[in-house]
DNA sequence: TTGAATGCAAAATATTTGCATCTTC
DNA sequence: GAAGATGCAAATATTTTGCATTCAA
């Protein structure tokens, strides 16, 4: 059974073909795809894949934690299966995602509790997005 | 003139009715309406407003800089005129969203700068959203 | 008076829902 | 066999586009 599979199974997900290649896709990805990327490349492997399922599939991936949705200002939602919490950062020419892993950690929890002391609120997560241009489009 | 009539016509837009009263609803709400609650609002004064000319309207405040478009998970988008570098916070229970205001900058040059050289990218702009449970929802 | 703003209708995009069929457990 | 997943079609929600009319400068 695949890695994948193993993980559906522990979160009381059924393991169907089409959401363990839904699932494995964006665990081996760092490109943060849109559901539509996500349809596209898995209906090369499952003709018959409608965009619905691709969506159920991402909602339930994301009810069990297992993926995290995001926007980076575009009109189409991003989904990530890194669930350590990392920021993002935006390419504002190719409009390419990438992960800012580790880096941020140590501030992490000085910002959410700046954040929490000035808010009066009780913070439970915090998402950072960054936006400039990437190395590539230099 | 009502301050954001000289607004808008330093920036060179057209004073318009519809437009002024747009921004200035923007400019004197700490609520970061949506589209749609700006047109409703709108359209009590104006009745023969059409959503078309609130996209339009922040579209054109938005190109100038005037106002900020973002996105807190929910399917439409929040507008916000207060353009000084900012978190927003949202309520998970009943989905407000509140700025938080000053206390993080000190952080955010320290987070830009790890950002940076963790990513390769140029850093241009960041933002932070939090997200808890708001003081009256506890 | 001229270029931009408005309003209406229709289109485009992304996502969700209803439901019948099929599959996993 | 039952609960859940899939796929198709249709619906919804948000935003955008085309175009004729009106208005601000």
């Amino acid at each position: 059974m695949s890695k994948a599979a193993e993980i559906l199974q522990d979160y009381g997900l059924r393991i169907t073909p089409q959401r363990e290649l839904i699932f494995r896709l964006l665990m081996g990805s760092k490109e943060h795809p849109t559901a539509e990327k996500i349809y596209q490349e898995v209906s090369e492997v499952f003709p018959s894949l409608s965009r619905n399922t691709v969506y159920k599939t991402l909602e339930a991936l994301e009810a069990k934690g297992l993926v995290k949705r995001f926007n980076t200002g575009e009109s189409a939602d991003h989904y990530d299966a890194n669930t350590a919490p990392h920021g993002h950062i935006t390419c504002l020419k190719c409009r390419r995602v990438d992960d800012i892993n580790g880096a941020l950690s140590s501030i992490m929890d000085e910002l959410d509790q700046k954040a929490e002391s000035s808010s009066g609120y009780q913070v439970l997560s915090a998402d950072l997005y960054f936006y400039g241009i990437c190395p590539d489009c230099r």
